[in-house]
DNA sequence: CTTCGTGCAAAGCGTTTGCAATAAA
DNA sequence: TTTATTGCAAACGCTTTGCACGAAG
């Protein structure tokens, strides 16, 4: 009987590298803060505080929504997620994975798919250069219909 | 004695058009509103409901903050306003003086200036040929400080 | 055992709604 | 006179805070 070839397949997801971060910076690791970083490790939606929370009920059912908040606090401060603004108003919020990038979001389904927006370096001096402004930050987003929803 | 020559200048805001726009759909020319088209004219700065609350007061002292929201609410579906997003969340208004323009928003005094992103619209046309999205609305912010602030 | 995190309840804040009185057309 | 608009008070939803208990390091 041959040797049988396996591959094993680990599915990378940026859920550890969290946890490091968090812990290396002087924050312990509760299992709420676990259910909520399993969450967005495993998604392309952007969540609000509420749906997190739902979410991380079905994992960890005493979480409160306070810690919540106080966990998505904490994960922006150290720029794992980052805020994404609802036409409609609110916002919600979206796994950063490295790099800045600029998002495109379903109005339907609220999937989000990411873009570089490589032209914007040279429109950003444009602009500082006529306006005598420094650029500090910038907000690029896109609203539409997915393939799936249009 | 010689003719005397005059300039008259005349002072052009949207002030007007906007009453305009109003009546024409509608909408009655109330003081408070007047007060708060008022303010909008003579404005380059982003201002939240309150601002524009505590500014309609000075003209009219008796006007209320529920009718400064209502008013807004009209504003904004003629497209005389547009809405503009804070990084630490909230939004306030800026008028708009006819096409639709990016701003860039000092963090420090909240003066606006305003700059057309020309380029936009191939790289959202790159986005939607890339993504199979069909693209409904964009968000183009930059926020820095202004000459005065930096 | 020390420090940080939790959940609860309550407060806070910005926004919206119901309603009777008032002003515009 | 009809219809839209106002201001008030109260409701609302989302977010934050205070605090005593509990868990992580």
């Amino acid at each position: 009987m041959p040797i049988m070839k396996m591959k094993i397949i680990f599915i990378m997801n940026h859920s550890n590298s969290w946890l490091t971060r968090l812990s290396s910076n002087g924050y312990h690791l509760t299992s709420a803060r676990k259910a909520i970083v399993d969450i967005f490790a495993n998604c392309n939606k952007v969540l609000t505080p509420t749906e997190l929370f739902f979410q991380a009920r079905q994992i960890n059912p005493t979480i409160g929504l306070v810690t919540v908040y106080r966990t998505i606090e904490k994960l922006e401060e150290l720029g794992l997620v980052q805020r994404v603004f609802f036409e409609e108003g609110g916002f919600g919020y979206y796994p950063r994975n490295g790099a800045h990038e600029h998002l495109l979001i379903c109005k339907d389904c609220h999937r989000v798919e990411e873009f570089s927006g490589d032209d914007l370096g040279s429109l950003m001096q444009r602009v500082e250069n006529q306006s005598g402004f420094e650029i500090r930050d910038h907000l690029l987003q896109f609203t539409g219909l997915c393939s799936k929803c249009r």
